[in-house]
DNA sequence: CTAGGGTTAG
């Protein structure tokens, strides 16, 4: 079977992104040819540049090219690798590179352990960070205030705000102090596990320790505020914000517009947007998406429609959040076949779909009662690089139980119940292998 | 002179 959806794609967009890559990773070969060749720092700043574009195994490549073509690594070319193998979430060579730190006769810096410890608290191993902070602290060892940022927010991420706040004020001392970002942190730790009220006393506390607040501390409290439901809190700090003439950015404007919309205050919203234009801050792709989710809410689906339009003539390139919701928007409103449209849509402009895209669609099409077309375009899910996961079985099998009361003679249900098996099955084999690799590059 | 910490939408 072969969809022409899929048949008619384009060639990446992001084809000279690769390019550059190339050019970079060409350099680089090209450099340890030459002779006399360039120092390793010369080496390191490629090495830098590709980090920064997120190739993280060419970087590693890279690396192992530059050894084996005997260019002696030094501490920095050690730190970016450090860095790389704990990005792509792998441990045992992060540890791995601090043997050959020591192999070269170089030692360990607060840069490498740093790296070490954001590895760590990224990939689920938080209290060997901390164990690890706690054994060389003891031996004397002297941690910087990016390390105790990055020990704060791994706390934070893994739930233990408290934990957080005890290590904030512990670092009281001479050489290294509480700084903003380490508040920043907390402070929006605590706003998303609902203290908003704690939150907001630490604000107090940071702004009596002579650190003022900026546009992120802003973000954190009033959506903490919102998601708290405490609305008159929300519009102090709007008023405030517009009579101070306070400086914030397009992140923090998202925030207030959406927790507009999902009040469903939508002129309040567009006023709102004047505002941050007039401040001359330009709408980007979440301020446009905010404001269609919030039509959607509402069922306006053409006004969406239209936002969107308007955003792509600006020269904004939506992405597969802006068409999902637009694709939620159409279903919702029973107008499924205008969803499988923009659907195609995003798929001929190669900006996705992923795996939400098809099941707000499956739903769409169960929704409006129309299980067969449901059934079908899950046959075709594998073709959009997205075979059908547990949510969209989940979602078939509830529509059908609806609709049909359970006949499991019905050849539909049977054939239904076998792909459920097989995909548990798949699953107990071969977990994450969902999506076959050649089509998924291009997908988010 | 090259390396390490924080915020937004489904």
């Amino acid at each position: 079977m072969r969809c022409h959806l899929y048949s008619q794609l384009p060639p990446p967009q992001n084809a000279d992104k690769f390019d550059n890559i190339g050019n970079d990773v060409a350099l680089f070969h090209h450099m340890a040819d030459m002779h006399p060749r360039p120092s390793v720092v010369e080496f390191t700043k490629i090495l830098g540049t590709i980090v920064q574009m997120k190739s993280y195994a060419t970087a590693i490549y890279l690396h192992t090219y530059m050894e084996s073509k005997g260019i002696t690594p030094f501490i920095v070319s050690l730190n970016i690798l450090m860095n790389c193998y704990c990005i792509v979430g792998q441990m045992g060579f992060a540890f791995s590179v601090i043997g050959k730190i020591l192999k070269w006769g170089y030692k360990p810096n607060v840069v490498t352990l740093t790296t070490l410890m954001k590895g760590l608290c990224a990939n689920g191993k938080m209290l060997d960070a901390v164990e690890i902070h706690n054994n060389l602290r003891a031996k004397g060892f002297q941690f910087d205030e990016l390390t105790y940022g990055t020990l704060i927010n791994g706390l934070c991420k893994n739930g233990q705000t408290s934990f957080a706040i005890q290590m904030l004020q512990k670092i009281d001392g001479p050489l290294v102090k509480p700084n903003l970002v380490m508040y920043n942190i907390v402070i929006d730790g605590l706003c998303k596990d609902g203290f908003v009220i704690e939150a907001h006393d630490l604000c107090s506390e940071m702004i009596a320790q002579g650190i003022s607040p900026d546009t992120v501390t802003y973000s954190a409290l009033i959506y903490g505020l919102y998601s708290a439901g405490k609305w008159s809190e929300v519009s102090l700090f709007m008023s405030r914000i517009v009579d101070q003439n306070i400086s914030i950015d397009v992140c923090t404007f998202n925030i207030i517009v959406n927790a507009l919309c999902k009040e469903r205050m939508l002129s309040e919203a567009h006023a709102f947007c004047d505002v941050m234009i007039e401040r001359g801050l330009q709408p980007d792709i979440i301020t446009y998406t905010i404001l269609m989710n919030g039509y959607c809410l509402i069922d306006e689906v053409d006004k969406a429609r239209k936002l969107f339009d308007m955003m792509i003539k600006r020269g904004l390139v939506p992405d597969v959040w802006s068409y999902n919701i637009l694709i939620k928007g159409y279903c919702k409103t029973k107008r499924v076949d205008e969803a499988k449209n923009l659907f195609g849509d995003m798929l001929l402009r190669n900006l996705g779909p992923n795996i939400i895209s098809c099941n707000t669609l499956v739903d769409g099409f169960c929704k409006s009662g129309r299980i067969l077309d449901a059934w079908n375009f899950v046959k075709e899910m594998p073709y959009y690089g997205r075979p059908p996961d547990a949510t969209t079985y989940n979602i078939l099998l509830a529509a059908y139980c609806k609709i049909e009361h359970l006949d499991q003679t019905n050849a539909l249900f049977k054939h239904l119940m076998e792909r459920v098996l097989l995909y548990v099955q798949g699953n107990m084999d071969k977990r994450s292998t969902d999506v076959p690799p050649s089509i998924s590059n291009c997908m988010r």
